[in-house]
DNA sequence: TAATCGGAGACTGGGCTAGTCTCCGATATC
DNA sequence: GATATCGGAGACTAGCCCAGTCTCCGATTA
């Protein structure tokens, strides 16, 4: 359940090599392409390249055409968070349905009597703002501090 | 993104409804039948009783057959949490398919050099605790408190 | 004994995901 | 300026899974 897109975990491992690239130690910054990370990740490469394209659609990275051509991050990787990836490739968070205006004119069939929209709601705050706290930069090597804080009404549920 | 399906929004109705009549002030205890919250919510009848089923497979609302028939909550409101909730209906979590065994033989292609498997695995986890720290209870009426402490490396991350 | 409930499995339509293919425009290099 | 190498973009497809339906069965109560 709630499982990201393949989508999403490529353009997820392909920011964080370009950020690697781009301000690692070890190897002068460069410009990197498709090809490369696809190699190195085992991704098919033209869907990669979709992938890549809609991140330098959002402003996350910056394209370069041409021969030595490929992606330069747009920002610095302590900018990006997970939910700015997974909304630019999966689009807006909703753990629901009922949280987006339908353009079809079709509506949520619960919505008279529907009794888990709010709190629900509140999960889904919960959720985007752990992804929204969480950065490319912190998937670089660092150990990511991401503490849950809930009240103790759930003491005694098992798993 | 990480959209519930609309069986676990079903079971959460259910569950929330069995509850309320069971342990709430107005109407005195009984059993509730599937009919009964599909046409209170609009759920197609049979698609709820395969929810209603599982949820019951999985301890967590009894059921009793015949005529008059229908579940119980199998133990209190408060000693149901969401996780529980879906990973009955929706299987267990994995916002990545790395974690989880495969049994066709399958695995992941990225798994060589995949830098995202650790860092995602705690967000993973933080969703988890946060899931599993709210209840059936704490959808009833009741206002959830439940907040989301992250270090401050985020600072900038504008939405 | 019959009506009312849940249990369970097969089945289907449609939409979305993942991946492929093709052509185009931009640009660095020779 | 020609050419090879890059990204940009859209159409297309196969397959999977969600959502929902249908049917039959067993259990229980009146």
């Amino acid at each position: 359940m709630l499982k990201f897109s393949k989508k999403a975990d490529y353009g997820l491992m392909a920011l964080q090599h370009i950020a690697s690239v781009q301000f690692g130690e070890v190897t002068r910054a460069r410009v990197v392409n498709t090809k490369e990370i696809a190699e190195e990740y085992n991704i098919p490469t033209e869907l990669l390249a979709k992938v890549l394209q809609t991140l330098a659609k959002h402003g996350m990275i910056e394209s370069h055409n041409g021969p030595k051509g490929g992606y330069l991050l747009a920002r610095h990787a302590g900018a990006i968070s997970i939910a700015q990836v997974l909304e630019a490739i999966e689009g807006p968070l909703g753990i629901t349905d009922c949280y987006h205006d339908k353009e079809d004119g079709s509506f949520c069939l619960q919505q008279e009597h529907c009794t888990i929209r709010t709190p629900l709601l509140k999960v889904q705050d919960s959720i985007y703002q752990l992804l929204n706290s969480m950065t490319i930069e912190d998937m670089m090597g660092g150990t990511p501090l991401i503490t849950v804080q809930s009240h103790p009404v759930a003491e005694g549920v098992e798993r």
